[in-house]
DNA sequence: AGGATCATGTAACCGGTTACATGATTAC
DNA sequence: GTAATCATGTAACCGGTTACATGATCCT
């Protein structure tokens, strides 16, 4: 499964507690692999359970007691195995909702199919200035939660914040040129 | 549930059985939308029992009956009100497997990573080719199983293309401009 | 002879989401 | 005072995947 492996991952670089593991998937890998808390914790209990990592539990005064999870040899072994194995066929699953209103677009009003392209351009740029913030602070070298300080690992985080900014540019324009097209159409339309 | 939306979607166009729905999905949907055989059938049971479909046997003699699929008028109701009820935010799941370990990808040797990222772009050309044979296909109008072949259906089935091609053709330049970074990065490690 | 196509389903499993439960401390 | 942070979990639910079951006809 994916997420031990991101997780194993993780803690290739370091022990760590489920809590924090959570904030390194929100700082970082959330761009490639999100993970919700209930499920970062039902996995380490399950990691644990097979021997992958191993767990010390740390008493503190003035917050709740923190369990440490180390990853362990047969952990590393099955990370690395996993890394180095990479899938024959990469078949994404293609389940988007945006897109299949778009697949019906031709049920709605055209007016109505504009306003919601504009609204997905919208929140797409959003979002790329969110991306920018993230990957400027990284390029400050200020975020904490971005495992691994080698040249090497950021070059590697830098490709995945690369390919998100490539592809939101990429739907932007698409969004941009369907409204055009419709446009068209309906001009053509009319005349007609 | 966005699934049983595509089906009432798809049963908006003319009543069908299981299969033809499966099939609808495989040859035009499922760039957007993918279903298997056993969900179809499972959420056809289910949209009966709410009334937003309903069936009918056609008994057949050398083939095995076939069940038909209507949609209702509270169906068509509940389809359209979906359609027209954009969500307000586009939260696409970023889990992808293939970036998880390029994320991870320092801990591997560089020839290893170059390797994956041409396996990646040969395979995404692959994919390039059978998109634009479906298009080429879906222009001649020779596809039975794209529903709707108004002229309007098919300007917004060419958007789905379209986007399938433009990001497609990103993720590729993506990749070898990865791989001539990560040949730039190991040059300069080089010489230092 | 053997695989694809037509045609319908059931059952188990797996992983992601949401809700529930608890409770102190710190920053605005 | 109230929201966020720290910290750990459990339980139910939901939807997607895989495997199982059946069986005729058509094409190579």
């Amino acid at each position: 499964m994916s997420l031990s492996y991101a997780m194993l991952g993780i803690l290739s670089y370091g022990p760590m507690t489920g809590y924090g593991l959570k904030k390194v998937f929100d700082k970082s890998i959330s761009q490639v692999w999100a993970a919700s808390l209930s499920q970062i914790y039902r996995e380490l209990s399950t990691l644990e359970k097979n021997g992958y990592v191993s767990s010390t539990i740390q008493k503190q005064e003035d917050r709740p007691d923190k369990r440490i999870y180390t990853i362990t040899e047969i952990g590393k072994d099955a990370f690395l195995d996993w890394l180095g194995d990479f899938p024959e066929k990469l078949v994404f699953p293609q389940r988007d909702e945006f897109m299949l209103r778009i697949f019906f677009g031709s049920k709605l009003e055209k007016e109505e199919v504009i306003k919601q392209f504009e609204r997905f351009i919208f929140q797409k740029n959003q979002y790329m200035g969110i991306l920018s913030e993230i990957e400027d602070k990284f390029n400050e070298g200020g975020n904490e939660f971005v495992i691994g300080s080698a040249e090497k690992d950021k070059l590697f985080w830098h490709f995945t914040i690369k390919r998100s900014k490539m592809t939101l540019k990429t739907v932007i324009k698409w969004a941009e040129e369907c409204i055009k097209e419709l446009e068209q159409y309906d001009a053509s339309e009319i005349k007609s």
